[in-house]
DNA sequence: ATTATTGCAAATCCTTTGCACCGGC
DNA sequence: GCCGGTGCAAAGGATTTGCAATAAT
């Protein structure tokens, strides 16, 4: 997403354009695939020391509100956040808590699980999460990263 | 599961079988099927008041090292568990954090993964994750809950 | 001028931990 | 008796919140 974008988008949704939210965006688009609040903040704080962790927190918040990114997983007590939009699955290291993108096309699920999921629920996404261990963690077993 | 199957395992594990421990894994089956820490210590302390919310928490993680329940989800901010080991799917409401298991046969899901992770990853189990609004959030939106 | 946003600090929530005592084996 | 398990209270980590000051429109 552009940065002309997201201000358009704030824009529609009455949402000011600070300083902070554009350092966040941009900080988040050049980041690894899944940061995190702490990450996205220690990130900022390099060309904005003085923005706050809670500032952070709040404005990852609106971006997933305005649909400018997402949650990839909550995982070891953390969330993870996605720039990515387009459908995609994720694979989650069990040891280290490391997430990759897993591009698979899933047609025949979405064909099929509006019928199997029980009653009037209504879907509004769904995703495969796939857990494991990678390569950095599998040698060792699930204790690698604790030794 | 049956008690008599716990004891056998937690013998197996040089794990002492205490009043707690059984009393725990009997809340869990009692209850509905994704609980949290907070709401088997609640089950558990009407027959045994004086258990603590720590020996919830180690017993739960106890049992799953063991193999006699599995994370469900993390949701919300809290781990809930599940007694079901055989292979399901859970469905999530954003607004309300209601999980439900989703029965579905992902044999394609199945056969064509490997294939799609990459690298050398070592996947242990998959899942499709549902997310949506229950019945009861549904009319409202996402935001019923917290009108 | 109005109103949203920021930054700080304190608070909250869930979970883990240290440690003395207790109880299975 | 040994060693793991329990309960308590305190610590921990991630996230949220209240509020006065600040900045965007």
């Amino acid at each position: 997403m552009k940065l002309s974008e997201l201000e358009e988008k704030l824009r529609q949704k009455n949402l000011k354009i600070t300083p902070q939210r554009l350092e966040i965006l941009r900080a988040i688009q050049n980041q690894h695939s899944h940061p995190s609040a702490e990450s996205v903040f220690l990130s900022v704080k390099k060309r904005c020391p003085a923005v706050s962790l809670a500032t952070v927190y709040k404005t990852l918040e609106t971006l997933v509100e305005i649909g400018e990114i997402k949650v990839a997983v909550v995982c070891q007590g953390r969330t993870l956040y996605d720039t990515r939009l387009d459908k995609h699955h994720h694979f989650i290291c069990q040891s280290c808590g490391y997430v990759e993108d897993v591009e698979m096309n899933l047609n025949c699920l979405e064909v099929c699980f509006p019928q199997k999921v029980p009653g009037h629920y209504h879907v509004h996404s769904s995703e495969v999460v796939f857990h494991g261990l990678c390569p950095q963690c599998e040698p060792n077993g699930t204790m690698a990263q604790k030794a």
